[in-house]
This record gives structure tokens, sequence and C-alpha cells, in this order.
DNA sequence: GCATCAATGTTCGCTTTGCGAACGCTGTCA
DNA sequence: TGACAGCGTTCGCAAAGCGAACATTGATGC
């Protein structure tokens, strides 16, 4: 008697183990057997047998009873950056324009009810960093790049996915209420750029534009800075500036097929 | 009669689809099943399984009969990075210096017989650039981060190291003997840094220096340029970029538990 | 110091999974 | 048009791995 209907085309043990290389894409740098096991929603033995079968495959090291991600797990992504050139087609433009910005620009696009960075500019000035990277998750709700990823979407499809995700307070200023940021997004979509404001660290101003062609998987470009004397000034530059970066990407088509 | 003892701590579904997706890190950007079963070295049907499961998981996509990687391998490596601070502990120094030195700055281990890049600055000037990311594999025997990479390690396992990758011919320059090899591995491991012309790309020298403290799994920073018209003299400051850099990481402790 | 308890890591019998030979389908060449 | 080569897909049977049960570790009370 099988109730539940097994596809014969899916590897459960592969999913399961897959399961246990993702939940290391945590905060958390290195995790006991059990507590990989809590994260994953598995079995302590079956948690085990996917842990061993990563260190024996150069993903996963243990230290004592502490297992944590190699370099290697690098590589995965690397075969993504160089099938998608990203080295030669994204990184150039968001470093040249970051540069003439003097500011860090993200590019991000929507994953799993979270905000995915792709990639980051790297300008070097005196400008705190949240010290993210290509590969981080941030959060959807409160952040710009987030409700410009929302904007890309249908309004349905938008509510949709933030009613999934869920939305912490960073902030005193962080919306709570989903109508509220919903609304922000429509905003979004309107005017063709978000703007958001201490909702995510306190005294810091987001700015994010698209980037993907309307109706494709939303893409979108943005950074983020201290508010400073002049407000106003500062996001008609940093919006200018993201725009302008936003449209050399979609000319180079380098982001079409993401 | 089972001859070939196998380990029941391990999971051969995972470690199969495992290799499935290991596949996709070659400069090809998509597959089809029969060519993932090839290269994995995978019955078909086997192959199948690992990349159907890998599509449901949201890993591969599947156009008509290709697959591809998504950005969510990204967020694989994203966990490393954050993990590892590479954010705030390893790329403000190489961009920095690398602002300074005008020139890409390139931080990297060994993987596989193989050198993986593991982080690399970003700078914005006219420059030719491979188009490398983090993440990406260059070869060992003919680039200068290789042979100080193999430099960091006893000789005897350098020598077993070099044994194992293949060492192709990628410009008149190369060297193909493994002994030739050694003996300029050698001279990086005595004089602390490491110089190659030609041998990967023609007009163009590599330099490296070791990152990692003596004993260490080795990590080397280096970068690479046109020969110009003063090798002698763009050899002494790059180099001398590079050391700083280098130590700078070093007393950070940036890379110590890699 | 010893007993108690909770939480973690590991084993092994039973069931389920997934291996791969076999099949059908599609496009190509003579 | 028939033969063939390469591809994706199916299904019976062997073996892989699930998880209850068993060790092991380490913290807490007396």
């Amino acid at each position: 008697m099988t109730a539940a209907e097994q596809d014969r085309n899916i590897s459960s043990s592969f999913a399961k183990g897959l399961a246990v290389l993702a939940v290391f894409d945590a905060q958390t740098p290195s995790m006991t057997l059990a507590e990989i096991a809590r994260r994953s929603g598995q079995d302590r033995a079956t948690a085990r047998r996917g842990a061993l079968t990563l260190v024996q495959a150069g993903y996963l090291r243990q230290d004592g009873r502490m297992l944590s991600l190699t370099p290697r797990v690098l590589a995965l992504a690397g075969g993504f950056l160089q099938a998608n050139q990203f080295g030669r087609r994204v990184q150039p433009p968001l470093n040249r324009h970051a540069r003439q910005m003097e500011i860090e620009v993200t590019l991000a696009m929507l994953d799993q009810g979270r905000v995915l960075l792709l990639a980051q500019s790297t300008v070097d000035h005196g400008h705190i960093t949240y010290g993210f990277t290509a590969g981080s998750h941030i959060p959807l709700a409160h952040t710009s790049l987030g409700r410009m990823l929302l904007a890309g979407l249908p309004a349905d499809e938008a509510a949709a996915v933030l009613a999934e995700a869920d939305i912490p307070r960073h902030t005193g200023q962080s919306l709570t209420d989903p109508e509220a940021i919903l609304e922000r997004v429509a905003q979004a979509r309107e005017q063709g750029y978000c703007l958001t404001d201490s909702e995510f660290e306190g005294g810091i101003t987001g700015y994010a534009v698209p980037v993907s062609r309307p109706g494709r998987t939303p893409i979108v470009a943005g950074c983020s800075a201290p508010r400073g004397s002049q407000p106003e000034a500062d996001a008609e530059r940093l919006l200018r500036g993201l725009q302008l970066c936003a449209a050399e990407l979609r000319q180079a088509e380098a982001v079409d097929h993401l």
C-alpha cells in the first residue's frame, strides 16, 4: 500500500541530500549533525548519510563534530557564472557604473521568497558595507531590491509571493502590514524605481530599478547609502546612475535568459 | 555476493546526483541528458533521475531537451562566502590593492588538480579580462597562480598533484615536461613569488604570491597583464603590491580556516 | 563522586528506492 | 524506404537507505 504515489523519476535520496547542502545557506558557519537534521527537517540518520556523502565528495569538511562548507561549493556557482558570462557581460558594466556613482551596485532576483544577490560591483571607498556577496539572501519585504522585484511581477503574483515570505521587523520604521507593503510595490511599479528608508537598517536609504524587460522573470539593480544632507539630490543622482546601468545591461542582453 | 563492500554511511544515489550537478562546471552552458550521462560517467537513466531531481529542487532548468543551471546554485556558494565573511574580510582588501595597482587581483586555491578562483577584485579600466569569476577553474601547470599553489605544498606532494593534473599545451611557450614545471615551482618556493610568461595566453605575464601561512593549505594571490615595455619595473611594482595585499589578508586572518 | 537525564551519534533488519537492460521514438544516411 | 545510431523513457528485481532502537557523550542534581 503506497498512498504517497512516489514519482519514480525523482531520486528522493538525492533530494534529501541537497536539502542538507542547502541548509548551510544560513548565517551559521558550521553545524552539528543534529542541527543539520533539525534544520533540514530530516531524520538524524538520513542527515548523517547526506552529510557524510558531502564530506566524501569534498563539499563539506568535518572538524570534530562540526561540519562546514568547503570552498569547492564555489565551483558549482562558477559553472553558472561562466555559462552566463558574468565575468564578461555583467560584472564590467556593474563596476563601471559603480565607480562613476561611487557606490556599490547590486544585481538581484527572487528566490524562494527572498532576494538572491546575483552580482555585486565592488568599489573601494570608506562606506559601510553589509558584507553581502553574490549568492547572499536578503529580505524581500523591507528592501528596495525586494520591492522592485515584486513590482516586476503581476500584482496578484506579487501578493502571493509576499504572503509566503515572512516579514520580520528590522527597525522601528519597517512596514509590517502586507497591504501597506504591496502599496509601495504598486507605487514602484508605476514610477519605475523604488526607494526605501530605514526599514532594513536605520539611517540607510535603498534605491532600486528594474533591469529585466517587462514580463520576464524580474531582475533588478540597486544600491544603498546613509541618508545624506540632500536626500532628493542624492536620490536623483543615484537613480539616474542605476537606470543607465540597467539600460546597458539590457542592451548587452546580459540578463535575458536567467 | 557484494565484492565492492559498499559503505552504508554513504548515500550513493546522492553522490551520483552531485556528480550530475558538478558536470555543469564545464564551459558548456547547457546539455542534453545523454551528454550529462556521458560526462558524469553514469547510465542515462541514472543521470536522468539526478537531473530531474535537480530540476524539481530548482537548481536546474529544462528548456526542451536542454538542461542548464539556474541562479539558485549561487545560493550554495553564498553560504560559504557568508560563513567565511568574504564580503567583509576578503573582498575589501583585494579591491583596495587592485585599485592601487590598477589591475585585477585574484585569490585562489587548489581543487582537484586545478586552480579554483576564490575571489576576484573588480577594478574598472581598459584591460583585457579573461572573464573568470569566483568559482572558475583554471589550469594548474601553466599559470603563475597554479605554480605558486604547488610551491605551497611539500615538493613530493606537489609532484603528486601535478602528476594527476593534465598538462595541455596552450601556447608555443607552454612547458610540457613535468620536471621542468616542478623546477619552476621549486624556484617559486624559494623566492616567494612566481612569474610566468606567455604559457597560458600569448604576450601575457602572470604574477603570484603566497597568502596562507606556511604549512597550511596553500592560498595565493595573483594578477596578470600584457607584457609592457619595462617588464622588470612592472614585475617589481606588481609583486610588491601583491605582497602587501597578501600580508594584509594574513593579518586579518581572512583566510586561515579554508 | 555517582546517578539521572537529555541530546547526540551510530547500527541493522525490513522495506522501499532506484539500477540498468530493454524498449520505443526520432532524425539521418545510403 | 530500410537500416541505423542516438536519444529519452519504462519496469522487474536487487540493493540501497529509512528510522526504530541502541550506544555514547556530557550536562545537572544530590
